[in-house]
DNA sequence: ACATATGGGACAAAA
DNA sequence: TCCCATATGT
């Protein structure tokens, strides 16, 4: 059962059940029941390239799952001849799972998947033809401002004035553009754009020779395969007869060529494939990453003889908040096809209002909301999520919520795979499959400390460089090198033997075992316990974390590949399908998957289900939120200069995107909608102060409650003191922390034997503090005993 | 080569 | 306030 997404918008939730045998052969009237006029139009539309215009809360991925099952009940496609585009992993998997109720077991040879994903696949499969080694690295942002900062640095360039983080978002809009070196260096304009350009053919040329693409590479080389291999693009046009894509309005040019690619055109040796689109315009959200809207409106003229469907009702808010979207959308200019959205149902409740003092304030009020709607038992906790504009505003929500025992996740945020200590573990990783891979090398050929200095390095990279090798490559040869002391040489040999040998290790082995074999190997655990940075004790507990996630991926990959392979035998499977799918990588659990798993996860994947998490309160911040959907909403932060936010205030266009990401955050709520402001917040340690958001300003005033002065009226009111919560840092990234009921925590006596969840059998050496503070300190076993504070803690008594 | 001190910049959103 | 890069000392 899913929660959150909104996959059952629709008049009808009784067609689900109806179906759920996914019996062969039920009508087409089946699958259209309890579908509206152009909801059921958009599921049968056949022949031309189709438009689905899809508002908030409008059915989209209802009509979507129902016209796949359409497509292979119906008109007798091929499972296999289908390729859907979602926004996030998570969809996809749901997407299919839909599909699959739909149809049956058959339904799991479709590719449906992230446009990353679908491109990893396609290049991991065609490596060959770009020379390209099968097992090539996915460099994420961080490792892309590595190698840039490494190539500035070489070049002389002053690093200040040419930040890694500039150049990486100006190289990300060449590429998004689908713009290479070349055309940059010819088109370059100013000694900017030409020093733009320099950096990026260097940039360019270190990736290739660390075997490795970063995210827009995914899209821009598959393009740029199909357009110089013909052949290959042939393939695939022949094997995809149907592509669908959703969030159409959020694509980059790169990727509307990578559909027109995959579709082909009417004249090729190919019938072009049958195109369906589904997006909003107006919850086009992320132009930052090059999104353009011009996809969308321009779609029938890209595709003269496209049809193209308006889904206007919306199945899933109350008037009242759909009326406080609709008003704040209408101040855009540019919304393409105007869309007048509608509900069904009553008016509901009022939008709750709170303009607090400061944030602890605002956070204090949201909490005793929750409490309020559960004691009501109007909404549980995971049916409510509170949304922000940016993951620093998540800080003052955690204090409270701990405080008062509200369990919660916070999603995104400083990312579990951005932690130093995972990603010091993941370079190793990474080394095992690519050789080559010159940013993880540089990462850790001195992590943990083993006396290998600037000097040592810099001597291996006149060897790099004069052979015209990768740097890790340079390491293998260090015997050539000229100037490394014995004692670094030394230290170099052992790395290079350390790493062989997980190496091969990594060829028939599990990522959990290759990661426990480096952890063990390189005293990575010591060194941490030894420092005396502060911060260390809790790395270690990600180090552990880490390795739970490389397990249950291989559990995850063996569980999926079985399913996989029923459903192979299940359907008619052609030569070229066999072919096709033997290659994927998730049919085996491999370093190279797991990695592969980690660059491409997303923090929407990361959304607690009901089931999962056992009923916590998700936070997130708007762009997160896209695509779910909650019974309870909070808006938070809805102050000038927060959101919207400062920088985009100076640009029109900017500006509009914002308020689409408004009107998202409004159409995410089912009933209960808060809108909450702090007039105080505490920035970079200052305190700053703020006048309302203009969005709030933007809603009718009848249609909002304020449960505080009214902070759109002239008199400005008090509200309601500081709690005075003293700052504390939350070590839980996306691990929810659920309190114990007080009865619910252990008694512990000194000698009692206890199971800690992450960190297994222990007994306890020493007690400390009482009721909510009590902590015990505990000895699992390895090194230095932990303090665990027990109403956290997974942890009982034996 | 490594540990510690110091200063400046970061928090806009993300695969 | 926190984090990182650089400077300085051992």
């Amino acid at each position: 059962m899913t929660f959150g997404l909104e996959f059952d918008a629709g008049p009808d939730h009784t067609a689900r059940t109806r179906f759920a045998d996914g019996a062969p052969g039920s009508g087409p009237h089946a699958l259209l029941e309890g579908l509206n006029e152009p909801q059921r139009q958009a599921v049968t539309h056949a022949g031309s390239p189709l438009l689905i215009v899809a508002g908030a809360g409008s059915g989209k991925t209802r009509v979507l799952t129902h016209r796949i099952a359409y497509l292979l009940d119906e008109r007798h496609a091929h499972p296999g001849e289908i390729l859907a585009i979602t926004f996030t992993n998570k969809a996809a998997a749901e997407m299919r799972e839909r599909v699959e109720t739909l149809v049956g077991p058959r339904s799991r040879v479709m590719w449906v998947s992230t446009f990353h994903s679908a491109c990893v696949r396609i290049l991991r499969r065609e490596a060959a033809h770009l020379g390209w080694k099968t097992n090539f690295t996915i460099y994420d942002s961080d490792d892309a401002r590595r190698l840039l900062s490494q190539i500035v640095k070489d070049a002389g360039l002053d690093a200040k004035k040419n930040s890694p983080r500039w150049l990486a978002a100006e190289i990300s809009n060449l590429k998004n553009e689908l713009i290479d070196p070349e055309q940059a260096i010819a088109k370059a304009d100013g000694a900017k754009a030409t020093l733009v350009a320099d950096i990026y053919s260097q940039y360019q040329q270190r990736l290739r020779q660390a075997e490795a693409v970063d995210f827009d590479d995914l899209i821009v080389e598959t393009v740029h395969l199909f357009r110089a291999f013909p052949a290959v693009a042939q393939f695939y046009r022949r094997r995809f007869r149907h592509v669908l894509v959703d969030e159409y309005q959020d694509t980059n040019h790169a990727q509307y060529m990578l559909i027109r690619e995959l579709v082909g055109h009417s004249g090729g040796e190919v019938e072009p494939a049958e195109l369906c689109v589904v997006g909003d315009a107006d919850q086009s959200i992320y132009a930052f990453r090059g999104a353009t809207i011009r996809n969308i409106l321009e779609f029938e003229r890209d595709f003269p003889d496209a049809k193209c469907i308006l889904l206007e009702q919306n199945y899933r808010s109350t008037q009242t908040i759909l009326e406080a979207a609709n008003k704040v959308i209408r101040h855009n200019g540019d919304r393409g096809r105007e869309k007048n959205l509608w509900t069904a149902q009553d008016d509901g409740s009022r939008i709750l209002g709170y303009a607090a003092e400061n944030e602890h304030d605002e956070a204090g009020w949201i909490a005793k909301q929750i409490d309020d709607l559960t004691d009501s038992g109007k909404a549980t906790f995971s049916q409510m999520a509170i949304f922000y504009r940016t993951n620093a505003q998540s800080r003052a929500f955690e204090e409270v919520f701990v405080r008062r025992g509200i369990p919660y996740k916070v999603v995104g945020g400083v990312r579990f795979y951005e932690r130093k200590e995972v990603r010091d573990l993941l370079a190793y990783l990474k080394l095992t499959v690519n050789e080559d891979d010159t940013v993880a090398a540089r990462r850790v050929i001195n992590v943990p400390k083993r006396g290998i200095g600037d000097k040592a390095v810099s001597c291996v990279d006149v060897l790099a460089d004069r052979e015209s090798i990768s740097f890790p490559a340079a390491l293998r040869r260090v015997e050539e090198a000229i100037g490394v002391s014995p004692r670094a040489k030394g230290s170099i040999q052992k790395f290079n033997a350390l790493l062989s040998e997980a190496s091969a290790l990594a060829a028939d082995h599990p990522p959990e075992v290759v990661l426990e074999k480096i952890i063990a190997d390189t005293g990575y655990l010591e060194g941490l316990a030894d420092s005396r940075d502060p911060r260390d004790e809790g790395r270690i507990e990600n180090v552990q974390e880490l390795v739970s996630v490389a397990h249950e991926y291989t559990e995850r990959t063996l569980a999926n590949a079985e399913l996989a392979s029923a459903a192979e035998r299940d359907s008619l499977s052609e030569d070229e399908l066999a072919a096709l799918d033997a290659n994927s990588s998730e049919i085996e659990p491999t370093v190279a998957g797991f990695l592969e798993h980690v660059a491409l996860v997303s923090d929407a994947d990361q959304v607690p289900t009901a089931a999962d998490e056992g009923g916590v309160v998700t936070l997130m911040t708007l762009h997160t939120a896209k695509g779910l959907e909650f019974d309870a909403v909070f808006l938070a932060g809805l102050d000038e200069g927060m959101f919207p936010h400062e920088r985009s205030k100076a640009n029109q266009k900017e500006l509009e995107e914002e308020r689409r990401l408004a009107y998202v955050g409004l159409t995410r709520a089912r009933k209960y909608l808060h809108l909450t402001r702090a007039s105080t917040r505490t920035i970079f340690g200052r305190p700053e102060f703020y006048t309302p958001s203009q969005f709030l300003r933007e809603i009718p005033g009848e249609l909002i409650e304020w449960d505080s002065p009214d902070p759109l009226s002239a008199s400005k009111g008090i509200g309601s003191s500081a709690l005075g919560v003293k700052t504390r840092t939350m070590a839980s990234f996306g691990q929810p922390i659920v309190m114990k009921e007080p009865s619910d925590v252990p008694a512990l006596d000194i000698g009692d034997r206890v199971s800690h969840d992450k960190f297994g059998l222990g007994h306890v050496v020493e007690l400390k503090g009482s009721g909510p503070r009590a902590q015990a300190r505990i000895d699992f076993g390895g090194g230095e005993p932990k303090w665990i504070i027990l109403r956290v803690a997974p942890i009982s008594k034996l």
